[in-house]
RNA sequence: GGCCGGAUAGCUCAAUGGUAGAGCAGUUGACUUUUAAUCAAUUGGUUCGGGGUUCGAGUCCCCGUCCGGCCA
């Protein structure tokens, strides 16, 4: 390695431009941070060393190291490490590096002693905040108790020449957290956190349904009909058969098929897509879990996402309480409590004969509760129901089956027994939200396409009559279930936004590139 | 769609209508156990875009773009 230093400072009285040296003067250009570190890599190849032709064996991670040093011990094995620099801290003839991988940050500590004339030409001068580098020595621990690799030898592996942001901030502009999510990652340690939870829970439930001998399957996203649930769908079209399709609202009809076809225990976790508002807990896409137990029934999908949520929560988190962000805890542990839909319309209103009301009493009621005044246009249970979303649902914050809903919410679930105006379903709210509604689903031909057909209106293509004649073949009886895997790590994670919880959020075109 | 808030250096933020600043990052130097290292010096600005008011606009007014929040 034969390096020369860079170009000394040029005396003050020197004006800018005046450098005569073949090289591009760091000084000159000092303030453009993207052409001091393009400066330093065309430095780095005219001196043979091309970074982005490098590699590093990474024997170790951070987390691994720790576990290499116990207390009390000196010196430790020799490890290979690799990642981003995200600290220097330069002392004379040594440095402590922190550099940043998958598990962590690991510290690595680099001297003139070990490093000979390298340390100060191309250590110091050319190895910037951001680039990726792989570290070779014996573990130590420093005087405060930090595990750190002393470096034998080192290499740059990949250079940024772009820089990161500030960091003790962080990156706080919200847009670029989710536009530049990658920046995110790197200096925001919460939202890696989260992120890696997220991936985690994911794979807690299916192990979880794996246990349970579900079957996971994978079915179309670009449906010709948007059923299974009310919601506008994005349109798109095929060029090849030369039509349009929706893109899937939820997953819930082609899982049906699954049990037609036999696999009585079915899940899918998949991407559905609805084109409405964007909020704090609504994205354009979302992912939803939904998973279908033929021979049970609602009842048992009580069982079923209770012990998941369960299983995941300790799994994931060792524990079953969860802290909002407003510091209320949730505990996930234990039996969980059952009411009835009427039941809390009538607590909440007070008026034990409100399913006996007319619509304008119940508008009128609406506005004494200091509601906005439902639209005319909405049917006598939509009332009633903006009285469950505007003013019960958010307080349900510890977990809560809400069951015996009307029928006229859930047209895919079979009637009560003995009551003709509710349906074997409940919403499962934890933390202000819906988290997972389950159905004893219907597997009535006859009533399921009259149920549709109310549902459409007069919008009969809206009725996917391929699924109709599958119930016609014959679906067992079957409990099915959906839980909104985004708000479970919400929940999990005291997450303020659903977009907190999703590498990257829908977002339009960026207007500044 | 409505209302409110925001956009200033690479990043995080300041700036009564009167010379656009700080910290971090960068550059130069000192420093062999730091923890947002420290110390010294120093570079860096189309104040989101377009109009207007004014002797003078980052600041006030209008229009637009984008972002966020609340509501629908």
């Amino acid at each position: 390695m034969n390096l020369s230093p860079l170009p000394a400072r040029p005396p003050k009285d020197t004006p800018k431009g005046a450098n005569m040296s073949d090289k591009p003067d760091l000084n000159a250009i000092s303030h453009d941070l993207h052409a001091v570190r393009l400066e330093k890599l065309a430095q780095l190849r005219a001196n043979g060393e091309d970074p982005f032709r490098a590699n590093w064996n990474q024997s170790h991670i951070s987390s691994e190291c720790a576990k290499l040093l116990p207390e009390g011990v000196e010196e430790g094995p020799e490890v290979s490490v690799a990642g981003r620099v995200v600290a220097i801290r330069v002392m004379g003839k040594a440095s402590f590096v922190k550099i940043l991988d998958r598990a962590g940050i690991q510290q690595c500590y680099f001297t003139r002693d070990a490093l000979t004339e390298r340390y100060d030409t191309h250590f110091k001068k050319l190895v910037d905040l951001g680039d990726f580098i792989g570290v070779r020595g014996k573990l130590f621990r420093t005087k405060t108790g930090e595990v750190t690799v002393r470096a034998a030898d080192y290499g740059l592996v990949s250079k940024a020449v772009r820089p990161l942001p500030e960091k003790w901030a962080g990156l706080t502009d919200a847009e670029k957290i989710y536009r530049q999510r990658y920046l995110d990652l790197v200096v925001n340690e919460e939202s890696r956190n989260r992120l890696l939870i997220r991936s985690r829970v994911i794979e807690s439930i299916r192990k979880f349904l794996w246990s349970r001998q579900f079957t996971e399957v994978e079915t179309p996203a670009l449906h010709s009909v948007a059923g299974g649930a009310a919601a506008r769908p994005f349109e798109t079209h095929s060029n090849a058969l030369d039509c349009d399709f929706y893109l899937r609202i939820a997953l819930e009809l082609h899982l049906k098929r699954c049990l037609v076809g036999g696999m009585d225990r079915v899940f899918e976790i998949g991407r559905v897509f609805r084109n409405e508002g964007v909020s704090i807990k609504h994205s354009p896409e979302f992912t939803m879990l939904e998973a279908y137990q033929a021979y049970t029934d609602y009842r048992g999908m009580m069982e079923l996402v209770r012990s998941l949520i369960q299983t995941v929560c300790k799994e994931v988190l060792g524990q079953t309480v969860v802290t909002r962000p407003d510091g209320v805890a949730i505990e996930l542990g234990g039996e969980w409590r059952e009411a009835k839909y009427k039941d809390l319309i009538i607590e909440r209103t007070g008026d034990a004969q409100w399913f006996s009301r007319s619509k304008e009493e119940k508008i009128a009621a609406c506005k004494k509760l200091g509601l906005e005044e439902p639209r005319t246009d909405w049917e006598d249970f939509e009332v009633t129901n903006e009285i469950f979303g505007k003013l019960i649902e958010p307080t349900l914050l510890q977990p809560t089956f809400v069951t015996h809903i009307p029928k006229e919410l859930c047209p895919l679930a079979k009637v009560t027994v003995g009551d003709d105006s509710t349906i074997d379903v409940f919403e499962l709210c934890i933390n202000g939200q819906e988290i997972a509604p389950a159905y004893s689903e219907q597997n009535d031909p006859g009533v399921q396409r009259k149920m549709l057909e109310i549902q459409a209106g007069a919008e009969t293509q809206k009725i996917d009559e391929d699924f109709l004649l599958a119930l016609e073949h014959g679906m067992p009886p079957a409990g099915g279930l959906g839980i909104g895997i985004d708000r479970l790590v919400i929940l999990l994670t005291g997450a303020a936004n659903i977009r907190d919880v999703i590498l990257f959020p829908t977002l339009g075109p960026d207007k500044n590139a």
